[in-house]
DNA sequence: AAGCCTTAGTGTAAATCTTCAACTAAGTTA
DNA sequence: TAACTTAGTTGAAGATTTACACTAAGGCTT
């Protein structure tokens, strides 16, 4: 860097996080009213500074926010992009560092009654562009529902919006709903089977259905295969 | 947030930046000799601090140090992550915005004679992985380099790297050097024709080769067609 | 000027992949 | 015990992809 790099200044610098569970209904994310000025008492997605006492780096960071906020220690988490001006902040110059986090419909209950009117679950409608939060975050939203749709048609990310075991049914309800219509099921099965990101917990089937279904679980819960061909 | 955040402080931060080329040979990337501590004297990927009286947001940030360091203005330019921690500089917690910039090989010509040992182009050998860069540059670049093989499989990536104008065959070797592997031509032509990113040049042939070819460019010079299914 | 050569561009049959309807299986419910 | 609902599987038909072989268009050599 030349010498005229040193008159550069340290900027505003948060992680916030867009948190997505899923319900019947669709995607819900995770807002939080802020206490503080600016735009206090809007809506907006939890974040918070980086605290270089205690975060070694930004995934760090990331997690704390995550389970200051969920209760979830160690939900599938995605760097989504980093966005950063002058005009996104009132206090002036900053950049926020954003994550994806996705929760399951078991980690979003145990949390429930905790909220108390300063955080909520709201559903996603349509494409997530109506809404209206503090600084840039509906921009920031709307580009991690997008991240999301698309990772649906060539990925596994659905199953990380399932509790830790599942069935196959279940897995294609996911991803039917994220995709927006209906999979056909022996076909869904071949390509879940040729990706391989599942394996079958042994001896646990569940009897919710009719017919008693093996329950699977995510081969890595941190990290997404990817499919040849998209959905 | 809450009122704890703000005693969080503000980290160090830059945008790096890793450029790449092609050559018969392969990709290279652009290096430069770092003149001020820490690392004084290493290699490493171009960057540099956020400007706040310049800059208005990140991309303008990343696009002033590209043009400094190659004279190109506008090649196509990816942010591929973000990386922050109190351990990867020495003057304190660090955050570092990382933008992949593609150029032609035009684009390299043009600045060659600029370069007087500050900086190089420098050859990617295998997978990138046995260079020593400053900070945790070396680790950048393999990230960089992943996210471009990856892409190369299933976008329009390759054509980023070649001049405005270009023909299919010279399309075609791209993708070839950087998948490692011949591909059929007429595959090949019809996929690219289904991805659809390409318009012919109106009246333009390029006579290098014995039969005279159609020069196409891309769409758009910014972005990248997916396929539907990986190469 | 003609023939040869090299590369560009295209056609199409064979191979492969995907879809989806229909089947069998395993329980629960009535 | 039969009916019903859901899970799991099979395989034929249709769609897609591959890749060889062909035609085309120029430049080069004789």
């Amino acid at each position: 860097m030349t010498s005229h790099d040193n008159d550069a200044f340290k900027p505003i610098a948060t992680v916030d996080l867009a948190i997505f569970s899923l319900s019947p209904a669709g995607l819900s994310v995770l807002l939080v009213r802020r206490a503080n000025a600016p735009f206090s008492g809007d809506w907006a997605l939890p974040g918070g500074w980086i605290h270089i006492d205690e975060d070694a780096d930004l995934e760090a960071a990331a997690r704390r926010v995550l389970k200051e906020k969920t209760g979830v220690e160690t939900p599938y988490l995605e760097q989504l992009q980093t966005t950063g001006g002058r005009s996104r902040d009132p206090r002036g110059w900053s950049i926020s560092i954003v994550y994806i986090a996705l929760l399951s419909a078991d980690d979003v209950a145990d949390r429930q009654d905790g909220l108390a009117g300063e955080a909520e679950w709201r559903p996603i409608e349509g494409e997530g562009a109506g809404l209206s939060l503090a600084f840039d975050h509906a921009v920031l939203l709307k580009e991690a529902l997008g991240r999301i749709r698309s990772k649906v048609e060539y990925s596994s990310l659905p199953g990380h919006l399932l509790p830790v075991h599942f069935t196959l049914s279940e897995l294609q309800s996911v991803y039917e709903t994220l995709l927006g219509r209906k999979l056909d099921k022996s076909a869904f099965r071949k390509r879940v089977a040729e990706a391989d990101f599942l394996e079958p917990v042994e001896g646990e089937m569940r009897r919710a259905s009719n017919r008693p279904a093996q329950m699977f679980r995510l081969k890595d819960a941190q990290s997404l295969a990817l499919f040849d061909r998209r959905i």
